[in-house]
DNA sequence: AACTATTTATAAGA
DNA sequence: TTCTTATAAATAGTT
């Protein structure tokens, strides 16, 4: 998209490159908006320059609320695990679910026919692409979980800061409007800081 | 970039919405992609549809560079910070890293060599061989750099209980000490549960 | 999933 | 950095 077609490889002159930075930086940031609102996904981007600046983009902030979903979908299954197979009750999203379930006993099928080792080229072909789309099911699947893992963390970890605030907040408080601050000091972790610390900016926050 | 100029709104057709989505997620993916090639910086991009299907790209080792700032930076919190960015000290394992660069100059060099199109079935069953050796690297090296973020994230999050159980006893003590127990209650979340709250579950416990 | 008319992004240049 | 402009690329609507 410009005066020439560009080649896919890093650009080696440093001002060119940081000027392309800058530019297709901003541009995806763009993009990632638009895609976030036309949409209605949730995107988050976040780039780090080689001296370590950090860029990001974060649509709303509402990936709590999508964790909130997940969060209580699993609820439901620790309350209605019942039958162990009624595979289809736990995941109203059966779509992906029903394809996984399909690709198993596609699976084992092969494997309960005829031996293996007798099969021919054809057959193996069609082994080869059945197990290879179960393993990238499962492995999507997988990312995707510790993703909302990382995220529930993230989200966890923001909640007990802000608690944790208000209780030193609490305790500054009361010590002031009181005589005697040196009671109890013994147990606090933030003896030099009785005030809400200077935070550490957010940890690198991959979400909001 | 169509037949009409669109505005940014939520698509309310669904179907087109779907549509859209696909297309301008491929769209942001190559632009992020290209964005880390040519700048040479980290990119992370993560993409949540609504129904919970999730999308990433992530340039290099983005996930676990964060993670090793984060690691780093917990440290100094709880000790007394000292070396930031003494990154050899955190890679025992440099046998990994060195058969991943061992990899990626084969990739390389077989991509720069005679035309890929001339290659026959013996060199391209060598070259799959790699591929797919570079895909199982990458692909468990992922693995492993999110396993670490989430058990950091699980270390982060019990430190921040214990220090929130201390400031809560803290209050405690603070308040039985005294007469005044009314003393700027007001300001605290907790009025009904000064000791440790009975917190949720853990969280999607994929780990220990 | 392909096709194309248009819009949008951006490489070079100033 | 910012603006301009020629051109490459992305994509909205269509088939």
């Amino acid at each position: 998209m410009g005066r020439k077609k560009v080649l896919l490889k890093r650009i080696e002159d440093k001002s060119s490159r940081q000027v392309t930075f800058s530019k297709r930086r901003n541009g995806l940031m763009k993009k990632a908006r638009e895609l976030s609102i036309l949409c209605d996904v949730q995107v988050a981007l976040i780039v780090f320059s080689s001296r370590g600046k950090l860029y990001e983009y974060c649509s709303g902030n509402s990936l709590g609320k999508i964790l909130e979903h997940h969060r209580s979908r699993l609820k439901g299954e620790m309350k209605a695990s019942e039958g162990l197979n009624d595979i289809e009750s736990y995941h109203p999203e059966s779509a992906s679910q029903q394809s996984h379930v399909e690709i198993l006993k596609l699976v084992q099928k092969q494997l309960e026919g005829p031996n293996i080792e007798q099969l021919n080229v054809t057959d193996l072909a069609q082994l080869e692409t059945q197990f290879n789309a179960a393993l990238t099911y499962t492995r999507s699947r997988k990312t995707q979980l510790m993703m909302e893992s990382i995220i529930s963390l993230h989200e966890k970890e923001r909640m007990l800061r802000e608690e944790n605030e208000l209780l030193e907040r609490e305790i500054a408080s009361m010590k002031n409007s009181e005589g005697r601050t040196e009671v109890l000091m013994g147990l606090s972790m933030h003896e030099n800081s009785p005030l809400p610390h200077p935070r550490q900016p957010e940890t690198l926050s991959l979400l909001p």
